[in-house]
DNA sequence: TCATTTTATTAACAGTGTTAATTATGTTTG
DNA sequence: CAAACATAATTAACACTGTTAATAAAATGA
């Protein structure tokens, strides 16, 4: 039954001609105007049309969502080939900050709104999610070949795992919702002009360092 | 003229009772679910009477941002009387922590939304802003004395405080978007039970003693 | 009391996500 | 081939959202 086959593939190219309307629309007016009708707009089908092929709108937002994490992975993934363990885990800091910046509306969608991990709770609940854990689990071993090669060995791997991660996370979070610029401009006086983003990125750096 | 008083004082007792119906529904329900039209009914106004007290939603958003600020404010001013400057740091951690999770919708509004900010750039250009600076001078003046008493002397005050700031948030924000718990059910084979969130602080405040 | 200003309301616009009922399309069977 | 069926797509509608213009009501000043 190559007919069938064929239906199939014709029904999963819709499904991806809707992300890919999707992902245009929110990667150039974000999550709010990226909606529904604008979709089945670009795509000239019917609004309705779009439920056929995905539950709601969280549900598209979290293949985005997965979008998102398939590219920071593959940037992660380049990292291993960085064999010194300390070196690596600062260059994943450095990579975690660029694709903060260069993708603010995917950083958002994956670290900073709740909805698509409200999806994931609410619909993926046999432990698929895959994506997401793996960026975590290539910090939580690059941690622990750190504490091998005798830095923080003082430290429990995942406590520091997640301060490391709690670090650059707040960070990006703050600079991309303007925090870290208000601050600039407000106490213009008593700092001097610069890249904050980056003056505090090297500063964390230097801590690290200081632990040995 | 004391009746223009009386009338001044009607008009701005309105603007607080729209106020307090918002802040309402926004400790309830949220952000989203605060509609113009919810407020008005509690109010027992029509809709479009609030656009005679508040520019727009954001406005009446950004009010209940200050009043956030106010709180966290509180808190904080408490912590002056704490004379030794590293125990102040500590404590003022613990006390932003324990706000964002007794406070999570007011936390997200002040740091994790952008709407307020966005406010706060559109319209209050002339440099008030007050409570939001009040927190940030608060820390950088406990770090300064934390420097002056011996700790962290070989790192810059203001990135310093911004790399703590930063920890801080992204430990909070990981925390109240579900990700801490989501890492924590989906590594449960590899991570003992327990509150990461609680860990996680420790094990920051121990590398803060490794700093000296 | 009349005119003026202030305050509040109704009606409407232009959207949003989502569902039920209906029509069109294509496939399979008698 | 034509009828029956399953699938796909559509229209219409619901219940909302923030916001604005035009209008009515109330309070104030002369």
């Amino acid at each position: 039954m190559g007919i069938k086959e064929r239906k199939e593939k014709h029904k999963e190219d819709l499904r991806q001609r809707i992300l890919d309307a999707a992902k245009e629309l929110f990667l150039k007016d974000g999550y709010e105007a990226t909606s529904i009708r604008k979709i089945a707009e670009k795509i000239e089908f019917s609004p309705t049309t779009i439920y056929l092929y995905y539950k709601d709108k969280a549900d598209i937002m979290y293949a985005l969502h997965q979008e998102g994490f398939k590219l920071l992975g593959s940037q992660f993934g380049v990292l291993q080939h960085v064999s010194e363990p300390f070196e690596r885990l600062k260059a994943m800091g450095r990579v975690y900050m660029s694709f903060a910046l260069n993708n603010p509306d995917f950083y958002e969608l994956m670290f900073i709104m709740k909805e698509p991990i409200e999806f994931v709770k609410a619909h993926c609940h046999d432990e698929e999610w895959e994506e997401g854990e793996q960026a975590f689990t290539a910090l939580i071993m690059t941690v622990d070949q750190c504490k091998a090669a005798g830095y923080f060995t003082s430290f429990d791997t995942t406590t520091f795992a997640l301060n490391v991660w709690s670090l650059m996370h707040g960070l990006c979070s703050l600079k991309l919702q303007g925090h870290l610029d208000h601050m600039a401009t407000t106490k213009a006086h008593i700092l001097e002009e610069g890249d904050w983003l980056e003056k505090t990125f090297e500063g964390f750096i230097a801590m690290l360092n200081s632990l040995k």
